[in-house]
DNA sequence: GTCTATAGCCAGATAGAC
DNA sequence: GTCTATCTGGCTATAGAC
């Protein structure tokens, strides 16, 4: 492992202050309506110096993706080490981290439908790898949790993994939030609730 | 109900090719990416011609939302006929409709956080007057299947509400048919289910 | 009302001094 | 690498002829 000089620690610290402030941004005002001024604003530099660090402001969500894929990783790899959980409560867990995420304001949400950003993830090496890791890594748990019984079987499990990403960003945890009636934790409980076991009461046959 | 005259009826025309074409665009690439050339060049007139008929873009995505929630207000009130039919399944039936229309390309959706377009929504009377109205008529579905012990009454009537708005714009849909591997009714009776009953297995307990 | 042409502005990206 | 200043393109909105 090479040393790091001093010149390439500020370097280093810089750049977390651009992706940071990237990522803020994305949670809060979306991609386009997020300018790379503001970026460079909140990471205290000149707009130039962004464009030092970054070539594009499509590589500034890349980036900020990347992060938040990372801290997804890192909160898989903490789950997986717990090997008597079972899967359907590892998802669970993995949901609720993800909405927990969103209503701190860590989130950064992306369109789904931009055309030319969503090429230029897809380009993306580093994204890319990140993308498919989780999403394996996801997919363990839900075939285990579907061949157990846990989770319904008769759907696919791509579309398990789908609304977890999709939850992830859903509006329904912000429009909870914003009437400020509710908890965090009441918020967390209750859309965790309905994604796996809906809104509709449990139909429990008498004995 | 006065007579309209051939050109009153021509401008109604090419109103509805406006707006139509604006619900499209909303439909496929929302509403930072839509220009208003493109509607012009949709509805094949000059985009002069689209500002002799409305004020701003934002303007024209209040249109379509009045259109769209007009649909949604039709068939609400379609299904309100059947009166022996159970409240959770008039929702679940709005569901699946709101998301076919999703399907068909027919359903315009705006981003949740936008600042500028949502003010200038919310100060839209025509349409705030139909989401207020659409959002009567559904939460007396939604109290009704509450207290009838077919929905689940410990979490917020609003919180239906909101998953209801929610899905009709749901990043799911639009996955699994991007997969290309499924079918729409696959995809409606599954996300529909899921909406409902959830991902989770039903639990019944043996007898 | 409809068009062509253009004003005005904003945001992404860059030049060039330091 | 960082900055100030600037270029450039595209988009909303409008002027003005017909």
């Amino acid at each position: 492992m090479a040393r790091i000089s001093y010149k390439e620690q500020v370097q280093r610290m810089r750049e977390d202050a651009i992706v940071e402030a990237v990522n803020r941004l994305l949670a809060t005002k979306g991609y386009d309506n997020m300018t790379v001024d503001e970026v460079a604003a909140e990471a205290g530099m000149a707009k130039a110096s962004v464009y030092k660090h970054f070539a594009s402001k499509e590589d500034l969500a890349g980036a900020a993706m990347v992060r938040a894929l990372d801290r997804a990783l890192a909160f898989v790899d903490d789950l997986r080490e717990q090997v008597q959980t079972p899967p359907l409560d590892q998802l669970k867990a993995v949901a609720r981290w993800a909405m927990q995420s969103q209503l701190a304001g860590e989130m950064p949400s992306l369109p789904s439908q931009n055309s030319s950003l969503t090429a230029s993830l897809q380009a993306n090496d580093e994204y890319m790898d990140r993308l498919i890791s989780l999403s394996n890594k996801l997919s363990i748990w839900i075939t285990q949790a579907q061949t157990s019984g846990q989770l319904a079987a008769d759907i696919p499990a791509e579309m398990v993994l789908y609304i977890l990403f999709a939850r992830a960003c859903d509006p329904v945890v912000g429009m909870l939030k914003a009437s400020g009636q509710y908890t965090h934790d009441q918020i967390l409980d209750w859309v965790t609730r309905t994604t796996f076991e809906g809104m509709a009461q449990q139909t429990r046959s008498a004995c």
